[in-house]
DNA sequence: CGTAAGCCTGTACCCGGGTACAGGATGCAA
DNA sequence: TTGCATCCTGTACCCGGGTACAGGCTTACG
């Protein structure tokens, strides 16, 4: 009943660009489907399958890189031995993502207090040692992207 | 006891690459400072207090747009009325903040049950419906990054 | 005065995740 | 068979925040 898609079909399907697939094809994210004779894209059902285990990995925090290797793990199954490493992947990405939570926090907390210590220039601020904002520590990164 | 800083020294001391110098500059972050009489920049100590700023709010999670914002805001004083956008911005950023760290705490629950329900295989786990991992909302935007 | 360290300019490149565009070739229905 | 929608390819561009490099000029010290 439901024949191969073809690519616009399955950028609509999946909610996503159609230069997108053409995009994870590149990176080696979606397998290269069957031609038409004239060169058409034809995909098979499962493809759907696959964006939205791209899209849900990518909203889980990982890049595409890491995608594209939790998906060669799926498929070529190392060995036939039954391999716990997406779930140590998954461990390792939970703890980054905590991180980033803690990182946030810290953030919103000066904000918070120099929202209560009522701060209105930034320049004053930072020469005048009432506010609670950290203008000492240079060497920390950016915010946690 | 401090003369001009050059930009070597400068960027040393705010703990930055020099090209980021003049990166900011071309940005309007920085302002253009006076130059010796053979075109090199001679910066006034104050620079630095500008670099801290910038660190800061950038830290703070504003963007260098954002930041050349708060910046001249606080340089021109529009008008003399001593306004308050610096903390609606603030409470902006802050709510914005709040909302990243809501989003990742959703996406680090996501992990923790797939975690729990002990998945390995992210392609099986999308066609069979023991997984917990929301595989069906594809309309929802990327990590909160 | 010579020399080395430091600075100048413009331009191009990096990351990650796509998106846009031009100019042809196909697919499908009437 | 014609016409239009869809698809193909390659290449270039977007965002944000920088970084790198080449080729030439200045400054400071001995």
């Amino acid at each position: 009943m439901n024949g191969p898609l073809r690519s616009g079909e399955l950028a609509q399907a999946a909610g996503v660009n159609q230069q997108t697939l053409r995009y994870y094809e590149r990176r080696g994210l979606l397998a290269e489907p069957v031609r038409s004779p004239g060169g058409h894209r034809l995909y098979p059902a499962e493809a759907l399958t696959v964006l939205r285990v791209i899209k849900t990995a990518q909203r889980l925090g990982f890049t595409l890189d890491e995608v594209a290797e939790l998906v060669d793990l799926g498929t070529h199954r190392h060995g036939r031995r039954r391999d716990a490493s997406l779930q140590k992947r998954a461990t390792a990405k939970l703890s980054e993502i905590e991180a980033r939570i803690a990182d946030l926090q810290a953030i919103a907390a000066s904000l918070r207090a120099a929202l209560a210590a009522g701060c209105d220039d930034l320049a004053t601020c930072a020469t005048t040692d009432c506010c609670p904002l950290p203008f000492a520590d240079l060497d920390r990164k950016g915010p946690a992207s």
